[in-house]
DNA sequence: AGATTCGATTGATAAAGTCAACTAAAGTCG
DNA sequence: CGACTTTAGTTGACTTTATCAATCGAATCT
C-alpha cells in the first residue's frame, strides 16, 4: 500500500503523535478550569462530538469514541443529570434513544471550543500567520 | 496581532480538535493489538516521551504528561517492573532518579510508533501525497 | 546546626473503565 | 401468527486509573 510514501508516513506520525501529546498535556493541566461542570475530559469529547453531529444515537457515540457502551450509557445519563444532553426516543425504531446538546450543553462547548484554541494558539504560536492558516485548510479537509 | 486573525485561529482548533479525537478512537480500538504489555496509554505516553528525552527525572515526565506526579511514580514503577524503563540515581542531585528506556522498552517504542503511524497514515489517506509532506514539514518545525 | 524547600514516594479514596448478564424493541422465517 | 435471533441500550460486579493529602530523605538556606 505505502510502497512509495517513503520516509514521510513515519516522520508525520511522529510529529503528530508529539504534537499531540502536548495538546493532551495542555488540556490536562487547565482541566480544572476548563471542567467548570465536572463532565471529565470524555464527557468534554461526548460534547464536541454531538456538537458535529446534533442528534444521534448512543451507539454512533459509541463508534466515535472507541470506549464500551455501559461507559457511554452512564456517561450520557451524568449529562443529562447536568442538564448538557437531551434524550427523546427514535419514532422509526423504539429501541434507540437520541441524544442531542440542550442550550446548556451548547454552552458548555463553546466555552470548551475557546479554551482548546486559546490552547491550540498558544501551542502554534512559533510557526507564521500563512503556515497556520495552510494548516488550518489542510486539517479541514479530512 | 492576533486581532485580524479572523476565523482562522478558532476554525484551526476546532478542526485539529476533530482530528484528534478521531486519531485517539483509532488508538482506543486498536488498544488490545497495541498494548500487548499492558501498559495502558499513558505507559505508552511515557515511553514515547522517554524516547524523545533520553534519560530525564520523575518529575519531567510529570511536566511532559500533565498528571499528577504521584501517579507518574507508580507508572514508571509499573514500566520498571515490565523491564520497559531503567533508573539510577542522579550523580549531582541524589533526591532525583532519572529514567530511561531500556533496550526492551525501546523496541517497545518501535512498536508503538509503527501502530501509530498505520492509524495516522490510514486517517491521512485522503490527501494528496504533497500535502501530507507539507503537513509534516509544517508540523515537526514544532 | 535547625529550618525549609524540593524531588519522589506512599496511603486512602474517588473516578473511570471493563466484562458479562440482562431487558425490550425489531427483524426473520417456519 | 408465534417462536427465534438480532440489535440498542442498560445494569451489576469488578478492576484499573486518577486524585489528594501526608510523608521521607536529600539538598538548600540562613
Amino acid at each position: 500500500m505505502s510502497t512509495n510514501c517513503g520516509p514521510s508516513g513515519d516522520e508525520l506520525a511522529r510529529a503528530l503523535d508529539r504534537l499531540m501529546r502536548r495538546v493532551e498535556a495542555g488540556v490536562h493541566l487547565r482541566a480544572s478550569a476548563i471542567d467548570a461542570d465536572r463532565i471529565g475530559p470524555l464527557g468534554g469529547m461526548v460534547l464536541l462530538t454531538l456538537a458535529d453531529l446534533g442528534a444521534v444515537p448512543v451507539q454512533t457515540l459509541v463508534a466515535m469514541s472507541g470506549r464500551d457502551k455501559s461507559q457511554i450509557t452512564r456517561l450520557v445519563q451524568m449529562l443529562e443529570g447536568k442538564g448538557a444532553v437531551t434524550r427523546r426516543r427514535s419514532a422509526e425504531d423504539g429501541r434507540i434513544s437520541l441524544i442531542a446538546l440542550s442550550d446548556k450543553g451548547t454552552r458548555m462547548v463553546a466555552d470548551l471550543r475557546r479554551i482548546m484554541a486559546s490552547v491550540v494558539d498558544e501551542m502554534l504560536a512559533p510557526l507564521p500567520e500563512a503556515e497556520r492558516a495552510a494548516l488550518a485548510r489542510t486539517i479541514m479537509r479530512l
